[in-house]
DNA sequence: TAGCATGGAGAACAATTGGAAAACAGACGA
DNA sequence: TCGTCTGTTTTCCAATTGTTCTCCATGCTA
């Protein structure tokens, strides 16, 4: 959604003197800083502005307000490689990936790139990148990034068994499919998006 | 459509100045930059430059305006959906999608849904969505947009033959290779890059 | 020469934007 | 309990902005 001229002054100025407010500054210090009279011709901006989602307002209902800047700005981190049956490779440095809102979700994600073809017949191929929702739990038929016995990770689709126990499915009529006890398998993300360039 | 010259100065400097605009700018600061007195009669080139599609109003119809049409700020067009041996389903209004650079070229760009799975094993699945790239060309190998007889539009792997023939690979083992003169095959864009979400 | 396309001026118009002011409800401290 | 500080809501108003309209000038061409 786009922003008028007087709302983009009052992003800009938010983001600019973000480290300068010590609290989160409250309207009428805002008004004054602004230049404005009245708190209820900010408080229009504002609004605007948690309509757009960027900014929002604090938890404690009252007193101060604060702005927030998520992940649609600066991109989610591509944290490295994933490889069935290793740990992940760590970049050395993160890279951020600018993305479109339609591929994440409102909480907090990452990518990965995918190495080998243990989920092929799910359309993931060698080298692509997975956008994963950090998430320590997951539902039945979920693609899940799994750290199996702290050592190994792995994206597999996740079937959650009666007795507790789970298995790793692989969509790879090759590879069978991996049951293990509840507790050697921890869940570090779910599956959100896909991209692949050719 | 061709552009009068006046037509053209406005949009070249639109398109020069671009990023010295830090909000689109107003129809008065346009007539000031460009040595015209009356918003009148710039409306009138402007609204040429709409229908010839270079230029879009903004959102919020008032305020602020014109905005340059450029897929890096605006986004590449999401045109309809593909379906193997149909037209291309045009949608009614093509909706935008802001796309990081990594997925995209310097030459212009489009989206669209894939429907159907005669792409299943080069990881091209129902639903997908697929970017673009604009050309009436394409190299052995790459896979392309193509229109045959003027009538089916279709996502398929290029072969050029050595009599001069196209053939049109479907990667799905159901579906077998078609070939056609060269004549009845029109290609109208490149596979650049794939987007899924789950 | 008349006709037409292009380019521009200016006035009038409606919608939106940006702002002021007043009043209100909840929280909090004295 | 009372006053104060906060965000919120509402009403009113002025300026700005895109749009539409009429009128005019110029250059080209049939």
């Amino acid at each position: 959604m786009k922003l008028t001229r007087r709302q983009q002054d009052i992003y800009d100025y938010l983001h600019e003197n973000a480290e300068r407010f010590a609290h989160p500054p409250t309207y009428d210090e805002l008004c004054q800083q602004l230049g404005l009279s009245s708190r209820g011709s900010l408080h229009k901006h504002i609004q605007a502005l948690i309509e757009a989602g960027l900014v929002e307002p604090m938890e404690g209902r009252q007193g101060i307000r604060l702005v927030e800047w998520q992940q649609a700005d600066t991109g989610i981190p591509h944290m490295g490689a994933i490889a069935a049956g290793r740990p992940i490779e760590a970049l050395a440095q993160p890279e951020f990936l600018p993305l479109p809102e339609f591929l994440l979700s409102k909480h907090p994600c990452y990518a990965l790139t995918v190495k080998g073809e243990s989920m092929i017949e799910a359309g993931i191929m060698d080298g692509d990148l997975v956008v994963i929702e950090k998430r320590d739990n997951a539902r039945n038929g979920e693609i899940v990034v799994a750290l199996i016995n702290d050592a190994e990770a792995t994206l597999k689709r996740l079937q959650n068994n009666h007795d507790g126990s789970v298995t790793l499915i692989a969509e790879n009529s090759a590879m069978p499919p991996m049951t293990y006890a509840a507790e050697q398998v921890q869940i570090q993300g779910v599956l959100l998006s896909l991209l692949r360039r050719y």
